[in-house]
DNA sequence: ACCTGAACACCGTTCAAGT
DNA sequence: ACCTGAACACCGTTCAAGT
């Protein structure tokens, strides 16, 4: 797995130096600039300089950084999807939301390029896959809609939590004494604290991230699942009994 | 010499010229900026030339662009948390991300704002709110952190929605036939297309944003009222009742 | 057609110099 | 202490010039 070649590279020369430029390349070489130094390693005369050619070579495979960070996104957002098949509607969502958590917390440039581009195709792709699943799950027509943005818009929560990297700069403790750190750039006439969050300080500083968030996921497959009973009123025990 | 009094001197003016440069002041002026122009409208030179002043003279009352954008945020979150004060808290939550909503729609900088900071005052704010209204709906200790987590991420995921401005650069059309164009620039090995996409697509083209983020957070609540459910099973009845 | 790399038009941020 | 504004260190992007 560490090692590539997928499919055709099993000829010769594994890799030579005068390759011919391509999108291919060039997204692969921005994959990893990406995952070694993050989102600001990612320059075009970096990706130069790590493909040996000019800066300006670049934009004739590429339109523009943009195009860029969104390529390199479906690239990592279609191993995750392929990744989960499960068979039972519910498992696969719990599947591809579980994979798609993994990525963003494996390569914090994930989240936030799924947050800055909402309308790009790894998202596009996520978004329809819900939307299959749902469908297959049994709710109706007019439903499917809501309940695939829902997910995905959880998925996008989520995402935005671990783009940040090192722009945090008014809470650079993360975990435990944030909320006091906080407490100071508050802006508004009132001098309210937060009491919600000093209350279950306790569980902000032990909860696990990952389980957090498969609650949030049982929270929406539970609300989805009413969706499919509103015909059927009885249906709904099924769904909880699926959820537990 | 002459008038070395730090402070005494003013008396009743109600708005001098020369107003000392104030972090209210600037941040007042900063949100102006990003209302009329957007965010890319706000660069310290654009504000200093609104204050009247140099850019560098910014630096003395605002650490860096973070802390400026962050507090924009929390005085619009301010706002809109104030305003939204119903007593049933089912009803609060729903008027909450209704305002949360009204303003990210109304300025779009916004959103990306709460996207680009997870954990900066407006988000903390939000999120406090959330706990304390869940807390009031019954929802016990430990899952309290679950519901108000998964009604922030969907606020965030819908706000990264409307973050993106003019950044949609390979998805320009934004309701019809974007389906189309955006099929282009996939990656994947598979040419694998967005089929659920098209089979609904008369209701992407068709669907109000407001009315389907509603739907969203209702099906939250649902999935919250099974949260509390779980304890005195006979309480999902009432709380369907009010989600209609 | 593809590539080169210097140059352009911006940023946020700094800092010696003023008041 | 507060302010000034030129200068610095970067960006993404362009484009005349090469091959």
């Amino acid at each position: 797995m560490c090692q590539d070649g997928p499919v055709s590279d099993v000829r010769q020369r594994p890799e030579r130096r005068s390759d011919a430029l391509t999108k291919a390349r060039i997204v692969r070489s921005a994959i990893a600039l990406l995952d070694t130094g993050g989102a600001e390693a990612l320059t075009f005369r970096a990706l130069a300089a790590d493909l040996s050619t000019g800066a300006g070579a670049l934009y004739h495979h590429v339109a523009n950084k943009g195009e860029l960070l969104a390529a390199a996104a479906a690239e990592v957002m279609v191993e995750v999807l392929d990744a989960a098949g499960s068979a039972d509607p519910t498992a696969s969502i719990r599947e591809v939301t579980a994979g798609v958590f993994d990525a963003i917390t494996a390569r914090p440039w994930l989240g936030s390029q799924l947050v800055a581009a909402p309308w790009q195709p790894a998202v596009l792709q996520l978004f329809d896959r819900f939307g299959s699943e749902v469908t297959a799950l049994g709710v109706p027509g007019t439903a499917q809609f809501d309940a695939a943005s829902a997910l995905v818009h959880h998925v996008l929560g989520v995402a935005s939590q671990y783009d940040a990297g090192q722009r945090l700069d008014q809470a650079d403790a993360d975990r435990a004494g944030f909320i006091e750190s906080s407490t100071t750039p508050l802006v508004g006439p009132d001098s309210g604290r937060y009491p919600f969050l000093v209350r279950i300080e306790q569980q902000l500083v032990e909860h696990d991230d990952r389980q957090q968030f498969r609650a949030g996921i049982e929270i929406i497959l539970t609300g989805i699942a009413a969706l499919r009973g509103d015909a059927a009123d009885g249906a709904r025990d099924a769904a909880r009994g699926a959820v537990s």
